[in-house]
DNA sequence: GACCTGCTGCGGGATG
């Protein structure tokens, strides 16, 4: 219980941590009428006040985290004469920032700290003022402080000579991204530029792997990073998998006559049990946030009801959607978001009924997030998740009658249960954010030699996976692209290309946006796509409602030929297009060799799970892996997507062509006999050296600068990114001995 | 094979 500074003798007894706040803040706190600091304040409090240390502070959206890390943050900053910035908040998004200066100016005023917002739609007289008079609390994004650094290099050490902390708000936002490696440079470049350490407090969700998270905040530090994850339990979750069955397409019927799609089931039910109240819907695609969004204001207007739900995503306009973000605020009225990832963080939104996600989630960590975005106040969190499956007939391709999405979504459900999430990949090179990093902080001072760039980015900096040699070899690859020229006494300036680069405000972000390829068909144009992964000859793709097969890919003119894809059993897509973990395709795999139903199916979803249980022993995939079919075999390989990768490049080495498809991989031209021999050859040389590997993929330019590096460079980078050739080896190994892709695991008899 | 995020400085014209 938190009593009033002014008659703080019993207030103290009881709350230790309350009672070493600044007066000021305590007053603050007593007016805002809150019956005791929550659990992750009462620790996080005095972590904050006692000592320099670097802090993350772990808890469901809404749990007060803002506060757990300002309040005694404030406190110390005030106790402290200091010029300049006191503290500079980091955000993700700008709506984020706009958010907390309305919350932070109240309690700012409290203690006399002005607080002062940096982002893109800010006003030139703002900064000016904030640069005339620098104090207080900034809170800025990433790309901000990138600006500043390019354009106002010699000021950085005025501005924050007197900083006492940075608090990187959404941490998790930022963890695995280029656009985190970028946040990571820019805070260690500030040390640089102060010539000392200032403490780092991340907020952060509840992570998978705090241990990650800690690594990130303080690279090569991340054991000394004081953790404090909230205790207090989230409340009652409710979470139901909904199955349909699609039926089978007649081309000699309009889609009226059709009868009920699982398209129309799935409308139908949504608009029934969410209308009349406020929900977010996530869609994994931005066409089917427009054709479901389309459905369910079809469905009101027939049913003469006023329509509920609209859409949000990332090429909508600015103005549309901050229509729905409005009307989803202010409570009003029931409104539903029909939405892609757009939604899934940053600002309140107030309190949200229902989740509904159709197809199965992008991972367990975005399901989590988006989960979090309902149960406020103590209701309980709602998730409903929409799966629908074709009808199953004689010519229904092998991987359809696995019912894959059903039993891949169930797993992801089931990982969520249990705590777990995706931790990121820490081994990544990120060549792309070192061009950024190592132009702007060319351009911060003018000139520099390579030997500190070298120190203050790689060695002493977060690029630790860079030697000096490979440093050279990146140096001189940017040189040969006009970045970069040498002076006479040895100093690296920016060449006519680099001050291109970094005068153009597109400098600033770490990410590229989306470039489109044509697609076309001996010579033909078959429309564009929108790419930004690897794209490798031989993979299938769907476009246009037909299957094809890449057959060349032209970098320079930005085009991909492809061919009809032959038969035999082409992928179907579904899900999101993320990257699947290995942990999940074991879940899926457990699911299926297990006697257990989940109890949060409802009777389609169970129907759905039956089918496929029923054509998984069928197939007798409890104890074989390789299924021919035709000219092409289907290798169950039950691991995540960064393996199948690996082995499809290995395979490629081989002169196999082979396509990832959800828990398998498909190989064509090849029987059973064959891809056999092919994983012994592979096994019976020495590990291949990955970088050699990714040497057989082509387009490995991802990143935003990926452009300027070399051949070499970019397998460096593919391969700490993409590919995993141990976890390869060893799975190949399992297939080749029998073994069952869950450890400890004995097949048994086929149930009746 | 998905989705999302961010952005400077200056000049010209309108407004008070």
């Amino acid at each position: 219980m938190i009593s009033p500074p002014s008659n703080s003798d019993s207030g103290k007894a009881e709350s230790e941590a309350f009672a070493r706040l600044h007066p000021a803040l305590q007053r603050w706190i007593w007016t805002q009428g809150w019956p005791s600091l929550r659990d992750i304040q009462e620790r996080a409090i005095p972590a904050i006040l006692d000592g320099d240390h670097d802090v993350i502070i772990s808890a469901a959206t809404a749990g007060g985290k803002t506060e757990a890390a300002i309040l005694p943050i404030l406190t110390r900053v005030v106790a402290a004469e200091a010029p300049g910035i006191r503290v500079m908040g980091v955000s993700p998004l700008k709506a984020l920032i706009n958010d907390q200066y309305r919350r932070l100016e109240e309690i700012g005023e409290a203690v006399g700290l002005p607080i002062h917002r940096w982002h893109g739609d800010v006003g030139q007289a703002n900064k000016g003022r904030l640069l005339k008079k620098p104090a207080g609390l900034l809170l800025i994004t990433p790309e901000s402080l990138e600006a500043m650094f390019v354009r106002r290099g010699t000021l950085i050490r005025n501005l924050f000579a007197g900083l006492g902390f940075i608090v990187v708000d959404e941490l998790h936002a930022f963890v695995g991204s280029e656009r985190g490696r970028q946040l990571q440079t820019l805070l260690h470049r500030l040390e640089l530029v102060l010539r000392r350490r200032v403490p780092r407090i991340g907020l952060s969700a509840t992570l998978g792997d705090m241990g990650m998270a800690a690594e990130f905040l303080r690279p090569a530090g991340g054991a000394h990073v004081c953790q404090i994850v909230s205790s207090e339990r989230g409340g009652e979750v409710r979470l139901q998998l909904r199955g349909y069955i699609d039926p089978k397409m007649r081309r000699d019927r309009s889609e009226e006559q059709m009868g009920p799609s699982a398209f129309r089931e799935i409308v139908g039910h949504i608009c029934e049990n969410l209308r009349g109240r406020r929900n977010l819907i996530f869609i994994n695609q931005k066409s089917a946030v427009e054709k479901y969004s389309d459905g369910l204001r079809t469905l009101c207007e027939a049913r003469n009801v006023p329509n509920e739900f609209f859409p949000h995503h990332g090429s909508l306009s600015k103005g549309l959607r901050e229509d729905v973000e409005r009307m989803l605020k202010s409570g009003e009225t029931p409104v539903s978001a029909v939405c892609t990832s757009t939604l899934e963080l940053g600002i309140d939104i107030g309190d949200v009924e229902t989740i509904a996600q159709v197809g199965s989630p992008p991972s367990v960590a975005s399901m989590r997030q988006r989960l979090g975005r309902s149960g406020r106040r103590g209701e309980p969190a709602v998730l409903r998740i929409y799966i629908d499956e074709p009808e199953i007939s004689s010519d229904t391709p092998v991987l359809d009658t696995l019912r894959l999405e059903t039993f891949e979504a169930a797993a992801m459900v089931g990982l969520l249960v249990e705590g777990w999430c995706e931790p990121p990949i820490p081994s990544a090179l990120h060549f792309s954010t070192l061009v950024q990093q190592s132009l702007s902080a060319i351009a911060q001072v003018g000139g520099a030699k390579a030997q500190d760039l070298w120190q203050g980015l790689c060695q002493s900096g977060p690029f630790q996976g860079i030697d000096d040699a490979m440093f050279a070899v990146f140096l001189r690859s940017l040189a040969a692209n006009g970045l970069l020229v040498q002076s006479s006494e040895g100093i690296l300036l920016l060449g006519e290309q680099g001050e291109r680069l970094v005068n153009n405000y597109d400098f600033y972000s770490a990410f590229v946006t989306d470039e489109e390829y044509r697609i076309e068909h001996e010579g033909r144009p078959l429309g564009s796509i929108p790419i930004n992964h690897a794209l490798i000859p031989g993979q299938m793709l769907i476009f246009g409602g037909r299957r094809w097969t890449v057959q060349h890919v032209d970098e320079e003119q930005k085009r991909v030929s492809v061919v009809p894809a032959r038969g035999g059993s082409p992928p179907r897509y579904f899900g999101g297009g993320a990257k699947v973990h290995d942990r999940v395709r074991e879940e899926m795999f457990r699911l299926y060799v297990g006697h257990d139903v989940p109890a949060f199916l409802d009777s389609g979803a169970k129907k759905l799970f039956a089918q496929g249980r029923e054509s998984f022993h069928e197939l007798r995939l409890m104890e074989r892996r390789i299924v021919q079919h035709g000219d092409d075999c289907h290798v169950f390989l039950w691991v995540g997507d960064r393996v199948l990768d690996t082995i499809g490049a290995l395979l490629r080495q081989c002169n196999v062509t082979s396509a990832p498809c959800a828990a398998c991989l498909l190989a064509s031209g090849v029987d059973e006999r064959g891809i056999i021999g092919h994983f012994e050859a592979i096994l019976s040389e020495s590990p291949q050296d990955p970088k050699v590997l990714a040497a057989a993929v082509k387009n490995k330019r991802r990143e935003k600068h990926d452009g300027f590096l070399t051949e070499e460079l970019l397998c460096s980078d593919y391969a700490s990114r993409d590919l995993d050739v141990e976890g390869a080896r060893r799975v190949l190994r399992c297939v080749l001995d029998g073994l069952s892709p869950i450890v400890g695991f004995r097949p048994c008899a086929i149930p009746p």
